[in-house]
DNA sequence: TTGAAAGCGATACCAA
DNA sequence: TTGGTATCGCTTTCAA
């Protein structure tokens, strides 16, 4: 194993410039650090990462808490996940798992331990509980979501309620005047709290906007094609000709595929807009207007918050939304009669 | 923060008594561990991560390293994740994520500086650039998955060759001369090497047995339901009452649904065995007979192999192929004329 | 611009 | 059965 102080020996300086030379913390001039730079590369020299923490109360490592529950949308959950990690790794942080049970004991035993710097928190429920554990411990947190109680707190999402009221708006704009939801069922609802904060929006929007809402519930998944297919008739029935998705991948080709059956041509004879989908709606059987949820996005500012509090000292604690963006792909037609 | 200092000061105790009443290393009277362990609760001590690397030569961490490739298919890559945290929770490690790009350069890193006691190799390629790295690092490292070229690796992985064979032959004992294998696309045979496997075990116990194996390429998850349709009217019209599916979920309904439009009845009419599956077969519409893919098991064997080669030095690389089980639900009947 | 040396908080060896 | 202490490899203060 190389030492630092194989590599001050090679590049015939001390221990501590060589420290300094690789963290950047005090001036070293050219000459010396070419050589340093030099003797670390031919000896591929890595840094002990046991010592580096134990000295410098800096462990480079992030705990990333998730909670798989059965329900879990996986493809989602998998996108937050490699985004986390990214995000974290391009600012020198590596993550470290904690699933499950570990979710609560596991996030107290890395704060004690000083396993990690900060922690980051996904899949967040109504009710978390580690809400409670994030304010105990000593280590800065950050929530990928917002859980009912976030006092003291340091969350980070999409302004679903924003998106719900852009979808609405927009349909609103075409001259719809009877929209329906295709959303979650009611489990969900009660499971999460950002379906709900979409369909307040919407339903705020629509209100103003003075347009009936309706909501049909389709699971955040496909589980029973026929019920789903059978409400899409019914607002069919009823003139709707405008729907906002908020599901997944398998809803929307549900959905596209029913109005076909119908002869209808989105675009056309009727619109459509997805809501805070996290999918690629460009593969799509047909182009969708999309008010995307970038994972990348809020992991990014996750991890950034996370950094700005380790570096800064104290941040004020508080709830980040990101705003909605309107990504346009001609699924919206005007309303006819 | 407390220290073992601490610890040892409200116990009367001297800190090695601390350390080694809490490693079990060493024989420590019960009356002094009962002080110790009531001290240890009482101030909430957890050994700093950081010192306890640098002195023990040992983090308690295991690196998890996943190719997060766009076609993975994200339950079962989950179920794999959790049930290698479970498994090395268990044993007391910890799980660092290495996604994508830091697939090879975070094993690198990760063993140069010495942040982790062992690797875990996960979604594996037949010709996994990982395999070059395990044989260069000098830190443990076990795959679940084989790649093509194992030469001085340890793997694990179920036995698909065994599974292939023991679906082919479970049908064969039933009399059934013509089998059709829904297996997966062309892509993914070439990206992967484990359904390779299951099909020649399944082609082996064919040709054994003189019976009929036609396969049928689905995808490992439905993409085009039509053309999967297609395939299975084509296997019926050729008299074909036996099938071996090996692919997602998605598939397994689009198959029972299909068989049911054509107004057979599984278990009586028509023979389905499903091999090599990780998701829950009991939750589809017809209970079938499963040859299932538990991710437990190997990632419970790969853990402890990791653990065993760093309790008890090298081990010999070898591959360990788990046996599969034939789980009966009663979806195979007797040929019929 | 650089060096010397004092920790950081455990583990485990050597004694008693 | 227990205690004292050298040691792990780095960061960082204090001096030069």
């Amino acid at each position: 194993m190389t030492t630092i102080h194989e590599v001050a020996r090679a590049a015939g300086v001390s221990i501590s410039t060589v420290s300094y030379a690789l963290s950047g913390k005090r001036p070293v001039s050219e000459k010396t650090r070419q050589r340093i730079e030099g003797a670390v590369r031919e000896l591929g020299y890595e840094p002990d990462a046991g010592a580096r923490m134990l000295a410098g109360r800096r462990t480079h490592i992030f705990a990333l808490t998730e909670p798989l529950r059965a329900d879990t949308h996986a493809p989602t959950h998998m996108a937050f996940v490699l985004a986390a990690s990214v995000a974290a790794r391009r600012q020198g942080y590596d993550i470290l798992l904690l699933t499950d049970e570990q979710a609560s004991e596991g996030m107290n035993r890395v704060a004690a331990s000083n396993l990690v710097d900060a922690i980051l928190v996904l899949d967040v429920a109504p009710d978390d509980e580690r809400a409670v554990i994030a304010r105990a411990v000593g280590t800065p947190t950050v929530f990928i979501g917002v859980p009912d109680d976030h006092q003291g707190l340091t969350c980070v999402d999409l302004d679903f309620e924003a998106a719900g009221r852009l979808a609405v708006g927009r349909l609103a704009d075409a001259g719809h005047r009877r929209i329906t939801l295709l959303g979650q069922t009611e489990a969900a609802y009660r499971r999460s709290n950002f379906p709900r904060r979409l369909v307040r929006g919407a339903q705020d929007a629509a209100a103003e906007r003075e347009v009936v809402l309706d909501r049909a519930a389709s699971g955040a998944t496909v589980t029973e094609p026929s019920t789903v297919r059978t409400a899409i008739a019914s607002a069919l029935d009823r003139g709707h000709r405008a729907f906002v998705v908020h599901a997944a991948d398998d809803v929307h080709e549900l959905l596209l595929g029913t109005l076909e059956e119908h002869g209808l041509v989105v675009g056309e004879d009727v619109s459509v807009v997805s809501a805070a989908a996290s999918f690629d709606t460009s593969s799509l059987r047909v182009p969708v207007d999309t008010i995307p949820l970038v994972p990348q996005q809020s992991c990014d500012l996750a991890v950034e918050l996370a950094v700005r509090r380790l570096d800064e000292g104290a941040a004020t604690p508080e709830i980040h939304l990101i705003p909605p963006e309107y990504r346009s792909a001609g699924s919206v037609a005007p309303a006819r009669g």
